[in-house]
DNA sequence: TCGCAATAGTGAACCGGTTCATGTTGGTTG
DNA sequence: CAACCAACATGAACCGGTTCACTATTGCGA
């Protein structure tokens, strides 16, 4: 490819002797002849021609490019992103990945950015599903969001986590086991209300005499190994945990083991997301795990597909395997 | 943001009552008075405008967008990949990822893909440096490889690792505690001859007196496992295996465990990349770290930079944890 | 044989910026 | 006072496609 000069739609157009606009519908099989379409697609190929996506992106308001936004900093969410990446491929459209950490600034400001970017579409793992900032990107760029619905903005697609039943299998295992004070960490904003797993939690722990306490963390191993040896070296500490992400379990094995306390034995570690790792910690994590392709298809189906199609609810499974037992007597 | 209709630089033009090429020259602070360019920066700030980077990229050749490719189906790319993402969008970048698994076909399509998509650049983890179809990206397109170095595109920057004290040090390591028959894994592919990590350590093994066996895996967890499964059940087996990448020796980990064999007493592991899990595993993998950071910035900046800047050279840190231990008599 | 619709193809406008060659000022200088 | 040079500002062309409104053929049934 020396490239000596792009060829232009021009180029084809003047080999096959027809005008620009007959050669453009003829490309896309909108009209003109079956010869002339076949006669053109050949001569394309041939001069090796290809659309110029930035020149079609002016004229016709699409760029083809979907931005594939959230806090990617653990394992399972940015294995998540690059299959989104490749789904989106499939279907002939380039992925922008934006991480946001954490934090909400800085998922405003790529929110921003992507408005004069644009993109055609947006998938989002929303770090603040709440925030009102989700109204301010145009009508015109469509968002699925994937683990939360985003309030203010009600129209785009979502794909939804089984809350009720992963947050109660997890508690009915945990109290099932003797546990009566539980540990509760989620990667959401400590400043957002009202998140689902969490008042789920405290709801379902209130209703079997369970106590239920809170914190979140940033997703990385080391960062929730902070959080969790603040809670467990809180008197009494709770006799399990419940991680709503498998990098804050592996923090909190970190914690543990740092405290000298062994797990099972002196604490009961629950993970979420069934990561690669997860079987390979020992003790193996007890999580729960994911068809991550249907999700990352639903997502991709959601955002492509014409009519919007409502919310759709994943279920977790429960893999039961060596993380979690009875509490020992304290 | 209810877009009733994107402002243009033409609305910007008509407020300030200027001309539209004078608004252009302003907004950009290439001409006109300093008066007139604050006049129209606040304008244009005030009416919520900025420039369609489509149009602009129609009308400059320049789209704004570096395309990341490679195999990202390891965490430590993963991470890398979205590390880099960071730090070109600081640069006023958007990133397009590609996962390429360890395909070279795939890689081949994504560059092809690549090169009608109009991207400034690429940073690129390849999977076959020696492949042909690197100089088939027009020259237009600037690439730097991290990792290796293309032999067909001596043009393009380079980030490189020092193979040779990484393999250096720990056949060292390896030799030093006494293992004489060392299995080597490595995420490269099997047909790609001449990978320098892969040579270098049959030669280095040569001149110390030990042999050296090599095989590659995909570098997941799970397909590593099934390689170092097949590498384990040979006899007399390796006392010690070198994983290329933390990943595999996760692998490593699960096939020795579903062989009975105990890590370090039966076998030896050594790792490479110390991600995030490697502190966490049972016994601690004993691997090499880098300064990603550094890395991610090298590559970054050999991509924006003027001058090309010759290949830069990292060196791993040689992170002893618990995984090596002296070979059991046999 | 006529009339009409369907089909093939065309020139020109448009998307929203950048850039070149060309005015138009005002102030300095011989 | 004419001549000249900056410094500013401008109209128009251009990037490479898509699309609209319109003309020239064709084929078909009445």
């Amino acid at each position: 490819m020396t490239d000596p000069r792009r060829k232009t739609l021009q180029d084809i157009a003047d080999a096959a002797g027809l005008s620009k606009a007959a050669t453009s519908y003829a490309l896309r099989g909108i009209r003109g002849s079956k010869e002339t379409q076949a006669k053109i697609r050949a001569l394309a190929e041939e001069m090796n021609y290809s659309v110029d996506p930035i020149a079609r992106a002016l004229s016709n308001g699409r760029s083809g490019n979907v931005a594939i936004v959230g806090s990617l900093r653990d394992m399972w969410r940015q294995g998540l992103a690059v299959m989104l990446s490749e789904s989106l491929r499939e279907g002939q459209l380039s992925s922008l990945i934006s991480n946001v950490d954490s934090s909400p600034e800085r998922e405003r400001d790529v929110l921003h950015a992507l408005a004069r970017q644009r993109v055609d579409g947006a998938i989002v793992l929303p770090v603040d599903p709440s925030a009102s900032y989700w109204a301010e990107v145009p009508e015109t760029i469509r968002i699925v969001s994937i683990g939360d619905a985003l309030v203010a903005r009600p129209e785009a697609g979502c794909v939804l986590f089984d809350n009720d039943y992963g947050v109660g299998t997890a508690l009915e295992h945990l109290a099932g086991l003797g546990h009566r004070s539980i540990g509760l960490i989620s990667p959401s904003l400590p400043t957002t209300p009202g998140r689902p797993a969490e008042l789920l939690a405290q709801d379902m722990g209130r209703a079997i005499g369970v106590h239920i306490e809170v914190a979140s963390s940033p997703p990385t191993v080391e960062e929730a190994a902070a959080v969790v040896g603040d809670m467990l070296s809180a008197f009494p500490r709770p006799t399990a945990l419940f991680c709503l992400s498998d990098s804050i379990a592996f923090g909190a094995y970190r914690a543990a083991r740092a405290q000298g306390l062994s797990i099972p034995k002196d604490v009961s570690i629950l993970g979420f997301d069934d990561s690669e790792m997860a079987a390979l910690v020992t003790p193996e994590l007890t999580t729960f795990g994911w068809d991550e392709q249907a999700i990352v298809d639903a997502a991709v189906h959601s955002l492509t597909a014409d009519g919007d199609s409502g919310p759709i609810t994943f279920r977790p499974v429960f893999l039961d395997r060596g993380s979690t037992a009875a509490p020992a007597k304290q």
